[in-house]
RNA sequence: GCCCCCAUCGUCUAGCGGCCUAGGACACCGCCCUUUCAAGGCGGCGGCACGGGUUCGAAUCCCGUUGGGGGCACCA
């Protein structure tokens, strides 16, 4: 059962535009689109509207599909999986729309327009500000003779649809019943001069064709609505089975303006090599818009496909917050279980030069040990290489990190430095509960410093930074022999 | 200009006429814990845009104002 009362199998898609990366309102979209589908059982269909060539690009269709992938959006029906009602991609579907358009021209429901672009314009603009917008009409009924004329110029018409005057009124599942007096839906185009349809035809056409039920978009499209059933009125769909539509609101940037470069990243693409986990990237969308009650934050995907429901998604529009999404990262980040947090900041720390790929035996050991030190150090993967890079590097290549050695290793840091050395280096057992109690018997015990000031040249000496994992399991990983050589040659490199 | 949509802490939200002196989360500020940094624990700051109604009772319903967003393409 759906939320609009209807029975039977449920059809939902998701039409993005292959026009660049997808973004983050896309990608929302996407998000719920396929949560209703799954919530209901019914089929989630993912459809390439490629219809403008002068903006479509091959590699935008495979992005998109490796972003739904990578995300854990998987369709039923689609381009590359195929399905009952394909192809998928609008751009092999030419022929149907041409089909249709033909039909609507030999009905009346729709007639040749010979005006030019700029024409419309100008008479718009004469019209001045007397909120007369979109076409005026001109070419509804020509003559025999004006026709003939226009063809004579050598203009080639595009296809207009003849919206009949009254109104439309759609109840729409998250906004309830929305009415547009045909005053103010002008005449649209549905196919280019060059006879290449348009989004208002491919649009409707293939909702109807592909069998969807419900019509889950971005708000912007709230007002394009009326044209849409203006085709499926012009098709002989009954008004019964016309799709539901349910126009989701805006995810807007960080300053309340429309998502764009200007105001944050919108390429998920972005994320994703930033070290963004796609179950928290998920989860915060889902925010962005609906939330399953109770207080209730934070969930898996398979939680969201069971309870997503679009009566309870929010009307008004919302603002992406990065820093609220390195939050639920960072909370995905330890929900891991340590083997997997281990996998996934592997490729980081390969594309950080810091191991093979695959990583050796060694570095596996290694990553796999110090894997669960960071795990609540960092809050996106991206970050795992800086941790760990003392750990890892090639002891010729290890640094230390000059602001954090001006700060700690100063002149009086030697004796802490001798000391250190001096306990590890006769140390028997070498695991970091020994390692602690030497330091500390060494340092806070026998030079009768506080804790903070003790360790401080330690951790800059052993792993190059102030801010590191903790000292001891550090030490313990690097080694004896590593350990003792950074420790002295921190000391031989003290000023003064 | 015209049409449409929207309005709870800075941000995301819970709330669907009495459980609300409005709850949670992020951010921010304290304190605790502490080998750095985190994580974690405790506490604090902070909101129903405004004005009219309806009702015994309104954040919740209605109208208006203001504010924000979208649309008015041979883009989608």
């Amino acid at each position: 059962m759906t939320e609009d009362g209807r029975t039977g199998t449920v059809r939902v898609r998701f039409a993005p535009s292959p026009t660049g990366d997808l973004h983050v309102g896309n990608v929302r979209t996407g998000l719920y689109d396929w949560a209703y589908a799954r919530r209901t059982g019914g089929t989630f269909v993912l459809r390439l509207e490629d219809t403008d060539q002068s903006r479509v690009e091959q590699a935008y269709i495979d992005s998109a599909m490796d972003t739904l992938r990578w995300l854990g959006l998987n369709w039923d029906e689609g381009p590359d999986v195929g399905g009952p009602y394909g192809p998928y991609l609008q751009s092999e579907r030419l022929d149907i729309y041409a089909d249709w358009a033909a039909r609507f021209l030999a009905s009346g429901a729709a007639y040749h327009c010979y005006c030019t672009t700029e024409e419309v314009a100008q008479r718009r603009a004469a019209a001045g500000s007397t909120g007369v917008s979109g076409y005026d009409g001109h070419c509804r009924s020509l003559t025999p003779d004006q026709v003939a004329a226009y063809q004579a110029e050598g203009r080639r018409p595009v296809v207009r649809m003849r919206m009949p005057a009254g109104q439309t009124t759609f109840t729409d599942l998250i906004r309830g019943e929305v009415t547009f007096d045909h005053e103010h839906v002008p005449d649209f185009v549905l196919t280019r001069a060059d006879g290449s349809p348009l989004y208002t035809l491919a649009v409707a056409v293939d909702d109807v064709l592909m069998k969807i039920t419900h019509v889950v978009r971005g708000e912007d499209l709230l007002s394009s609505t009326p044209r849409q059933i203006a085709v499926y009125r012009a098709m002989g769909v009954a008004e019964a089975d016309f799709p539901v539509f349910a126009h989701l609101p805006y995810v807007l940037g960080s300053d309340g303006q429309r998502l764009s470069k200007r105001n944050g990243v919108v390429s998920v693409k972005w994320y994703r090599d930033e070290g963004f986990l796609p179950e928290a990237f998920c989860n915060y969308l889902a925010l962005l818009g609906w939330s399953p009650g109770e207080d209730r934050e934070s969930f898996t995907l398979a939680e969201m496909a069971a309870e997503f429901d679009l009566s309870r998604v929010n009307k008004n529009s919302a603002r992406f917050d990065v820093r609220k999404l390195e939050s639920i990262n960072g909370d995905k980040i330890r929900e891991l279980a340590p083997a997997d947090f281990a996998a996934r900041i592997t490729p980081f720390l390969h594309q950080a030069g810091l191991v093979a790929d695959p990583p050796t035996a060694g570095q596996a050991r290694l990553i796999a040990a110090a894997a669960p030190l960071i795990q609540t150090r960092i809050p996106t993967l991206a970050q795992a290489p800086r941790m760990l890079a003392f750990l890892l590097v090639d002891e010729s290549d290890f640094t230390v990190d000059p602001q954090d050695a001006g700060k700690v290793l100063t002149p009086g840091a030697a004796k802490v430095l001798q000391a250190a050395e001096a306990a590890l280096a006769s140390l028997e057992t070498w695991d970091a509960a020994a390692i602690e109690e030497a330091l500390r018997g060494a340092l806070i015990d026998g030079l009768g410093l506080k804790p903070r000031t003790a360790f401080a040249p330690v951790y800059v000496a052993v792993t190059g930074r102030k801010v590191a994992p903790p000292l001891f399991q550090s030490i313990e990983l690097l080694g004896r022999d590593r350990t003792l050589a950074r420790l002295s040659q921190a000391t031989a490199g003290l000023p003064g």
